[in-house]
DNA sequence: ATTATCATGATAATCATTTTCAATTGGAGA
DNA sequence: TCTCCAATTGAAAATGATTATCATGATAAT
């Protein structure tokens, strides 16, 4: 899996005649090993303490790549920050994200996908991609 | 309708002991007569046209004070501004967002409404608020 | 009216993100 | 392997949205 995400992202970057840099290779094992939904200023804390001298600006500029070549997704959860999350071709999930702790659960509801596509068919609306959060409190802060 | 909100802003002031001005009556006022899902800036724009010397700040802490008071609430479409709908009391909408022109079409459903509750019970997640966004291209410009 | 607060407007400060730019590096071809 | 050019990098400046600061002006309870 983690083999497919990464030539998936070394046949963009040669398709886009981009180049294969130390740092992107570095920011990309970063990416593939850590959980998912993680801040760009995370991501920048985990490659650096890794190695090294790498610049707030590449992983920026990284992390975006990700999201074009499709092996993330940018997500925002109402905090100022942009997080990415790891994209398994084809599927799509929504999020439980607890106020108090901040956790996010991930889930998957194809009634829910389902009901979507009926409601923008009633508008003559084409669904490209879709959002959906619910906020409230985990099972755990609930104890 | 209009009266309603006005009522529940000053009302909401006044508990909390916070002071009645030409000022906010006026962004109100341009609050409740446009459409929804403008941001801060468009906001600004139209108080700024009916008067006057008014500033930025002041209308960037009005809009905080309708989301607090319950009149207004915060939604971000993704392009990096706030903007502010108007809120009927208990009910709640989501979003068909067009990626081509950036028209908002509302819609409710509460079949979906439905499934995300029991998904969450799945979870032992008490539900606060969500929200759901539906991104592609609308009727219009499918045309 | 007096006074204690709160609110305002202008501006500076902040925070996340992007751009700039000079210096460096990858890699296609000689 | 060596050359060369376009792509990349890191540092720092720039940007855009939002928030805080602060001196001055307005509100409302006394």
């Amino acid at each position: 899996m983690k083999r497919a995400k990464k030539k998936q992202f070394h046949d963009f970057i040669a398709a886009r005649g981009l180049k294969s840099t130390r740092q992107r290779d570095m920011v990309l094992d970063c990416f593939l090993s850590s959980d998912s939904h993680l801040s760009t200023e995370e991501l920048y804390m985990k490659v650096r303490a890794k190695n090294s001298s790498i610049g707030y600006a590449t992983v920026y500029r990284t992390l975006k790549l990700f999201a074009e070549s499709g092996i993330a997704r940018e997500i925002h959860f109402g905090d100022g920050q942009t997080r990415y999350e790891h994209v398994a071709e084809g599927e799509h999930h929504d999020h439980l994200v607890c106020t108090r702790c901040g956790s996010v659960q991930e889930f998957e509801n194809e009634a829910i996908e389902k009901l979507q596509q009926e409601v923008a068919d009633q508008f003559g609306f084409l669904v490209e991609t879709h959002k959906m959060e619910l906020y409230g409190i985990c099972s755990k802060c609930r104890k």
